[in-house]
DNA sequence: AACAATGGTTTCATCATGAAACTAATTTCC
DNA sequence: GGAAATTAGTTTCATGATGAAACCATTGTT
């Protein structure tokens, strides 16, 4: 059967998944990030083939996220470049690569460090935050109904506003296990 | 040929994507977040074919981002719950959400609002920061080697510590092109 | 004109996915 | 005690996605 398309779902994170949540796309994003451009540092960086290359790059340009365009130089050069979209995926990447580098890599283990450019500072860790900037725990918020919720996200929604996603204490060793 | 591993590659973010990277696996995390903790209902709120659903979670569950545990009522009642590493995974999701309430769903449009328990009031964007603190853009951060750099990326990061992601200003318009 | 570099598309074997059918453990109903 | 129900799967099979290699097209160089 065909793979189902996240699309039609009410949710974010399945549409936000759709454009960036196929096999390599995030992994094509870093590049970017990187400072990757042509379609064959892509390929050779990554080791992923030519036709997926092709594919993904072609609907990431669809969506908006990288832009395609000619690079000066000889032959047939083209460039993808982040586009504000692109860019504003940022946040993602970084909480995806530190929680790599804290619960799979093992702690200083990590392969690539963050630093801001001015001061040569590690960055701080990627943390969701309230109004007033204090760090919050995901027992400490609650989801509710935006305006863009259908009535049935709206009916889950209010079924268990109470209730937070509990943490139990005799999990720490189940937590450790095996990789 | 078979899909590539991406646990061989010297990055973090390859690493993170090896564990929740398929196909649903962030949807059953955003389930897992949303309260969910049985078989039957992931497999309701998602729509997901019992035996992908069966996958993920025992991988899940044999990376040590959820836990399985005999859940107290009649029948075979099993729960699933998250793990400090899986409840480690919430800003990643978040940073997600926003990201596809932004640009995906269009603002104002966001199906699920997510606010701090207490007071009431919605979270602040998910962003990278400085060691101050400062909300740090793309350009303004650099990437080098790390503890666990391999000559490769060390090479890689050598080379190009001197390039950020530029920004440029004519791609405005195209950042906005179709969905 | 021939050749090389870049950026693809096509072809084909293999693996992953989705749906439905089947299995198994435990509890409730009669 | 036995039948049915609930939950949580596994198996089977058709179809789609992936990876590697081969092929094609455009532009620039010799």
């Amino acid at each position: 059967m065909r793979r189902k398309t996240f699309a039609r779902m009410n949710c974010s994170i399945a549409r936000a998944l759709e454009l960036v949540g196929e096999w390599w796309t995030m992994l094509i994003m870093r590049e970017a990030f990187l400072g990757t451009r042509r379609f064959r540092d892509f390929q050779c960086n990554l080791g992923i083939a030519r036709n997926i290359l092709s594919a993904r790059l072609k609907k990431l340009v669809a969506r908006g996220v990288l832009t395609r365009e000619a690079a000066p130089g000889g032959g047939r050069r083209l460039e993808y470049r982040l586009t504000e979209k692109g860019r504003a995926f940022f946040p993602v990447l970084m909480a995806l690569m530190q929680w790599g580098d804290q619960w799979v890599a093992g702690p200083d283990r990590a392969p690539v460090k963050v630093v801001e450019r001015a001061s040569g500072r590690e960055i701080a860790q990627v943390a969701v935050r309230g109004a007033d900037g204090r760090v919050l725990q995901p027992a400490e918020v609650a989801m509710v109904a935006g305006p863009g919720a259908g009535p049935a996200m709206r009916a889950r929604l209010a079924s268990r506003a109470a209730r937070p996603v509990a943490v139990r204490s005799r999990e720490r060793d189940a937590a450790r296990a095996g990789g």
